[in-house]
DNA sequence: ACCAGATTTGAACGGCCGGTCAAGTTGGGG
DNA sequence: CCCCAACTTGACCGGCCGTTCAAATCTGGT
């Protein structure tokens, strides 16, 4: 049989992408080591300057890799969801980290941080960034112009409620991800759904028994 | 015995506190070099050891060194005016970068951005964040406060409302900073008046003419 | 079985930088 | 004027880590 030895160059490729970003996620970025990423991913140190010109290249693809795999996880679930409200709801369960307890502390969140500080410097993450956050606004803009259209919301330029709605919740999350005592996962969705309902014009089902 | 020479040790300590921020900000927290410190504040390498007990401690606490400073000028600034309203429109002004162009590209948020990358790895770091963002929402909270009393704002909670407003601001200054192209300082000011106005129930003057 | 190219290894190199230190300089009190 | 402690310097040490490289191993094709 074929061991497990014989891997296409594509599978080494994204295996230590997957590597450095459990790295970076758990270490931080500025303590990750190329030989930390090479003992995750099970391979010697020189190998990974063969698949990536520089350690500095390679952490930038990791990061934008790693927030790319989480938007594509979130929007496949988001698309499953009929209704545009539930949709929302479901977006910033999502977002709140260690909301869904199913999805741990969601260290995503950890990642953006270090994307961001980085961007600060480097051209390239710079550009990769905007894209990021101009796709995360684009979905969240989506949703509205869905609940819009089908009446669930109030009307609104879409791309201008999105961006508030969604720099509340990157302004929160940084508090959450932080674990400040004042700042609770529940706070936090709470806050979301308040802002978002008084902006998108819907009431909140208060959950009175 | 006799207190030697504190008033120059101070100097030296805030010296070297203030070159370190300026070196942070200009080539951010990972690219600072000991001596990079000691040739902004003109010393030699030396020295600066002699004043810190080793580069994180330094880095860390220039870190807090400076967003107490920007507190410290925002809230200086803020006290002097009368009206509620007013005080919130500025403290806004003053949160969005490169808004007053007197006041730069206001690289305070960059400060923060290296503030929160830290806080997820160094608890000490962690806990001075925590108060550093409790303040800032405190800050706020006095505002709303003040206008409710006044008959300014209408009520509700001041807290979660300043935590609202505080976390738009956090999430849009970000964007901001980034130079990203749909987010400019313009437009984060507008949002942030337009939610702080909605949330709070005052209404906005529309500049007509 | 053999070859050529691709992949993988780990040892070694070299630069960088945080931290140490012994030697100087300064300035105020006696 | 001298002395001592505080302050300041810059050379130096030692370790760390990114990167290189020659050699080893593997793979698929013939």
């Amino acid at each position: 049989m074929t061991a497990v030895r014989p891997k296409s160059t594509k599978d080494r490729h994204q295996e230590i992408l997957d590597a450095a970003a459990r790295v970076i996620t758990e270490r931080g970025l500025a303590e990750t080591r190329i030989s930390d990423v090479a003992d995750a991913a099970g391979v010697s140190p020189g190998l990974i300057l063969y698949y990536f010109e520089s350690k500095d290249r390679l952490l930038s693809e990791a990061l934008t890799y790693a927030n790319d795999q989480f938007y594509l996880r979130m929007s496949r679930e988001i698309r499953r969801i009929p209704s545009a409200r539930e949709q929302l709801r479901h977006l910033i369960d999502l977002s709140v980290p260690g909301y869904l307890p199913e999805y741990g502390r969601l260290d995503e969140w950890a990642l953006w941080i270090e994307v961001w500080v980085r961007a600060l410097r480097d051209p390239q993450m710079a550009k990769d960034r905007e894209l990021l956050d101009q796709r995360w606004r684009q979905s969240i803009a989506d949703i509205i112009r869905a609940g819009q259209a089908s009446g669930e919301f109030g009307e609104g330029d879409a791309d201008e409620l999105a961006l508030r709605i969604g720099s509340l919740i990157d302004g929160l999350a940084i508090q959450v991800i932080m674990n400040d005592s004042q700042v609770t996962p529940q706070r936090m969705h709470r806050a979301c759904m308040e802002v978002a309902s008084r902006e998108l014009g819907f009431a909140l089902e208060t959950a009175g028994a």
